[in-house]
DNA sequence: TGAAATGTTGGGGCG
DNA sequence: ACGCCCCAACATTTC
C-alpha cells in the first residue's frame, strides 16, 4: 500500500493557514489529509472563548474551509472524543498538530498523544507558533527569565534562530468528513447581531493576514519607534488576532520584517514579537499567571469592589475622554491600540483601584486578540504584580497621554464625538474649560458627556499610599 | 512602555 | 554698575 492511500489527519488549533504550517505540511507528505477542528474550548473553564473571539473565529475557519475548497470538517466537544471518534471512523495513521501552550491544553494533549498511541495511532506535534520554544529560554543557572530586556537579548537572540518558513503543501489531497456537523453548528455568531458593527474593521483569513503584514512593511514600519505610540497614526501592525489565530505565524512576520535591512525600527518590530515570546514564556513557567498575582504579596492589595464604576469603564463613561476613546474602540471595533491599553489599564487599576482581573476580563471577551498568555501576562504587567512589571508608582496621567499622543485629537474626537467642537486645549480636560467653550462646543458637562467619575490627583495619591503599604 | 516634587541654573527686570 | 529676586527651563529625586 502506497503512502498517498493512508488517511492522516491534521488537527487545526490556532494554526489556521496553509503556509508555513509544519505540522500539515507533513501531513500532506504522509498521505490524504482529513483536515478537522474542533471546537473543544468547553474545557477550558474560566477561559472558554470570549464573544469576539468566536466571531473572529467564524470567518476565520470559514476563509480556511473556502482555502482548502470546502474540505474543512468543522466539531464541537470533548477534542479527546471527538477525535477518537473521527481517528476509529476514518482509519487514520497519524494525526499531526502544532503545540498550544495554554496550561490546559498542554496538560489533555499529553493525554491525548498517550491515548493515540495505545490505540497504535500516530502523534505527531510540531512548534507552529512560537519563534522560540518556552521551555528553550533559560538562564545559565536553569532558571526561567522574569525580566524582559536579558529574556529576549541574551535568551532569545543568542539562541539558534527562528526555524526557515515552510511553503504551502505542494501536493495536499485533502478530503472531507460527512459526518461533520458544519461550522454552522458551532454556534460561534451572537444571537443578538452586535458582531455587525465589527465587520466594517476587518478582513479575516491567511490571506488577509498576509496582506496586513505587507502593507505595515510597506506603510507603518518606517516610523515604527516612535509612530507605535500615536494611536491616529497608522504605525502599528495591526496583525495581533492574526498571530492569535495563526493565521500568519510570528516566523513569517519576523523574517519579512528581518529581510527589510537592519534599523532601529525593524529591531524595535522585532522586539515586540518578542514580547510575544515573552508572555508565553511566562504563561510556560507559571501556569497560574492568568488569575493568580505572580508576585503573591499583591494578593493583600485592598481593592475597591464597585460594579458601577466597573460599568463606567467598561463603557467608556467615565468622563477622562482618551480612556473613553479607548474603550469605545475596543467595543466597536474589538481592538485598541497599545497606547491607549496602556492608559485604560493604568486607570483602572491605579485611579479606580479596581483589580486587573476585572480588566483581564472585559477584554478577554471584547478583543478579536484575546490571547491567554499575552492578556495575563499584559494586565499583570500594568498592575505592578507581574514579571518585569512597570513599578507600582507609575501611574499614567490620562490628560497628560493625551496631550501627548494624540496632540491633535483626531483618535480621540473620532471615538468620542460629543466633544468633536472643543479646542484642543481642553479636549482631555473639559471640566476645566471657560463655560463659554463649553457652549460654542454644544458640551454640557454631566449631560452630554460625563463629568470625570474620580479625581485624578487624589486617586492617584490614595493607590501610592496603598501600594507604599504593599512593601512593608 | 510616568508624573510630580524638588533642585539648579542663568537671563533679565529692577531698585 | 551691582546685587537681588523672579521664574522659565532643565535636571534630579521621589513616589
Amino acid at each position: 500500500m502506497s503512502s498517498a492511500q493512508h488517511v492522516v489527519i491534521h488537527w487545526f488549533r490556532r494554526d489556521l493557514r496553509l503556509s508555513d504550517n509544519p505540522a500539515l505540511f507533513q501531513a500532506a507528505a504522509a498521505g490524504k489529509v482529513l483536515p478537522i477542528y474542533i471546537l473543544d474550548d468547553e474545557d477550558a473553564a474560566q477561559h472558554a472563548m470570549g464573544g469576539a473571539s468566536r466571531w473572529w473565529l467564524h470567518h476565520s475557519l470559514a476563509s480556511l474551509d473556502r482555502a482548502l475548497g470546502g474540505t474543512l470538517n468543522v466539531y464541537r466537544g470533548n477534542a479527546q472524543a471527538v477525535l477518537m471518534q473521527i481517528v476509529k471512523r476514518h482509519r487514520a495513521q497519524t494525526v499531526y498538530w502544532n503545540r498550544c501552550y495554554e496550561p490546559w491544553r498542554m496538560k489533555r494533549d499529553a493525554h491525548i498523544k498517550e491515548m493515540l498511541k495505545q490505540e497504535g495511532v500516530g502523534a505527531e506535534s510540531f512548534n507552529g507558533s512560537l519563534l522560540w520554544e518556552p521551555w528553550e529560554i533559560r538562564k545559565d543557572d536553569g532558571t526561567p527569565y522574569r525580566v524582559f530586556t536579558p529574556f529576549y537579548r541574551r535568551g532569545c537572540l543568542n539562541a539558534p534562530p527562528p526555524r526557515e518558513l515552510l511553503p504551502i503543501p505542494a501536493l495536499l489531497d485533502s478530503i472531507g468528513d460527512a459526518a461533520a456537523p458544519g461550522l454552522e453548528s458551532l454556534s460561534l455568531l451572537p444571537r443578538i447581531r452586535w458582531d455587525k458593527q465589527l465587520e466594517p474593521h476587518w478582513y479575516i483569513g491567511e490571506k488577509a493576514a498576509q496582506d496586513r503584514l505587507y502593507a505595515f512593511l510597506r506603510d507603518g514600519i518606517s516610523d515604527y519607534k516612535q509612530g507605535r505610540n500615536f494611536p491616529a497614526k497608522a504605525h502599528v501592525s495591526r496583525l495581533s488576532p492574526y498571530l492569535h489565530f495563526g493565521e500568519i505565524s510570528p516566523h513569517q512576520a519576523w523574517y519579512a520584517a528581518r529581510a527589510q535591512g537592519d534599523d532601529a525600527n525593524i529591531d524595535h518590530f522585532c522586539s515586540e514579537l518578542g514580547w510575544r515570546e515573552f508572555s508565553y514564556h511566562l504563561l510556560y513557567q507559571f501556569p497560574e499567571l492568568p488569575r493568580k498575582n505572580l508576585q503573591s504579596k499583591f494578593d493583600r492589595f485592598p481593592w475597591r469592589h464597585d460594579d458601577a464604576a466597573l460599568a463606567r469603564w467598561q463603557l467608556g463613561q467615565t468622563g477622562y475622554p482618551i480612556v473613553d476613546a479607548g474603550m469605545r474602540e475596543l467595543w466597536q471595533t474589538g481592538y485598541m491600540h497599545n497606547r491607549v491599553r496602556m492608559i485604560v489599564a493604568s486607570f483602572l487599576v491605579k485611579n479606580l483601584l479596581l483589580d486587573w482581573r476585572h480588566g483581564e476580563r472585559w477584554f478577554w471577551d471584547c478583543l478579536v486578540d484575546a490571547d491567554l498568555a499575552n492578556n495575563s501576562a499584559s494586565w499583570q504587567w500594568v498592575a505592578g504584580c507581574g514579571a518585569d512589571a512597570a513599578p507600582y508608582f507609575r501611574i499614567f496621567n490620562p490628560v497628560g497621554q493625551g496631550q501627548k499622543f494624540d496632540p491633535d485629537g483626531t483618535y480621540t474626537r473620532h471615538f468620542v464625538p460629543e466633544l468633536k467642537n472643543i479646542a484642543d486645549k481642553y479636549l482631555f480636560c473639559p471640566w476645566e474649560a471657560p463655560q463659554s467653550v463649553l457652549a460654542d462646543a454644544d458640551v454640557v458637562l454631566g449631560k452630554t458627556y460625563p463629568a470625570p467619575m474620580i479625581d485624578i490627583s487624589s486617586s492617584r495619591a490614595l493607590a501610592l499610599q496603598a501600594f507604599a503599604e504593599l512593601k512593608t
